[in-house]
DNA sequence: GTCAATCAGATTGTCGACAATCTAGCAAGA
DNA sequence: TCTTGCTAGATTGTCGACAATCTGATTGAC
């Protein structure tokens, strides 16, 4: 029996590549919560036709980050103070429920993973990568809910993480700070990795209320900018 | 000032008509798990090109109802048992999460629309038509993620009824005795209208494990008849 | 007989063009 | 000045045809 485990080969249909393409846009700021979406624009753009183009547009709308009017056109979603909040109080239930699922399931792989992740954390910040460090820190979060062995939580999860990504992008694109380089996460891996459950998961609450305040604040100017 | 309000325009595109079609295909049984989804046959069959038709799968896809092979074509998704345990685990979480959430909104009109809809299920009882019994059965209980004032709840709370739904579909689709016309949800609905948060945390979660074994053991037989 | 190469058929992915619809601007009338 | 109706332009929705890819059967060599 052969030990190798080959990778899925990759879809390589333009859709998927759109799809990304797409996304990495919205999730970096390259377009802007309300902006619409021209298809002829970036097919053009894209060098492709407007039939992948489209319906690479109808998955985004189906992930949340674009609405659809009818013969009107595709927009990117806006970001109100709300929205940020309710997708918090999400992000708590769903951490505290992956958190209990994870427990028993933990193992050397999963404590592995979860440092390997962090390495990856630590990397972006050191070099002020800050899409990168977005990007790198929700995937560390993602350990949990990928060992937790619920489909359904890891789907939910990964649609709520969209979210948050480009809440965090459009908030660090605002503010021309750089990003603090110490290090959030050194406790959260620790407390995954030992034997208190209700430890972890107070740490874990905290952790994400942690740029909440901050997050909601600037949410509020650019609803306010708006108006 | 005009005290009317008038709704939304319906959006009226053969798109939206087409994913109608095809999700109520897939929820009633008509489209059968793991069945193919042929473009040519069924735009023949609805008489519409393959362009809208194709833009209504990438929409399913995205909701979960499908899944698409690049090159190979889209299948309507399996049922098996692991997936039933990781739904009502989910639910289990959410249900918790939006009573909490709407215990402090409830008002006149929310136990207004409790009752209306728990009407709805008893008419659908009485007629002894399981299929609109369970779409009113989740409608039911969509009231309190619609109350709880969290967008991003309610979208994942419809996500998830979908899934349930095609589930109690296929189950009372395979089981040839008619449905049980007993009124599961006299005590949901005045427990909701009470006082008591922890009693009604408490019946909502057994109410949600009611049949949650016999729904397992018939995703077990099905899997059983693929093998 | 077994296995690999090849080929035909079917199905999905993509394209360019046309139809339906919306929006903004202008003109006519009250 | 405001409202209404119209028109032109742009944009989205839909269509039919072609290209790329997969699947299964057939053929041929060994």
């Amino acid at each position: 029996m052969s030990r190798t485990e080959f990778e899925p080969i990759v879809d390589t249909t333009r859709r998927a590549e759109i799809v990304g393409q797409l996304r990495r846009a919205i999730l970096t700021g390259k377009l802007s919560p309300g902006q619409k979406v021209n298809e002829l624009k970036i097919s053009k753009e894209m060098r492709v036709s407007r039939a992948p183009l489209r319906e690479a547009v109808r998955e985004l709308v189906q992930d949340g980050l674009l609405t659809n009017i009818p013969y009107a056109g595709a927009y990117v979603i806006n970001v109100v103070p709300k929205d940020i909040e309710d997708a918090y109080a999400l992000h708590h239930v769903l951490e505290d429920f992956a958190i209990e699922l994870v427990w028993p399931l933990r193992d050397q792989r999963f404590a592995a993973e979860l440092d390997r992740r962090h390495v990856q954390v630590k990397e972006a910040t050191r070099a002020l990568d800050t899409t990168r460090q977005i990007e790198t820190a929700l995937q560390l979060h993602s350990v949990i809910y990928e060992w937790s062995d619920n489909a359904l939580l890891l789907d939910t999860w990964q649609r709520l993480a969209r979210r948050l990504q480009m809440y965090f992008a459009l908030h660090q694109q605002a503010r021309d700070e750089p990003v603090p380089d110490v290090d959030m996460h050194e406790d959260y891996v620790r407390l995954l990795k030992g034997d208190d459950t209700a430890a972890a998961k107070q740490h874990a609450r905290e952790h994400i209320d942690w740029n909440f305040a901050e997050l909601v604040a600037y949410a509020e100017s650019l609803a306010a900018k708006r108006k």
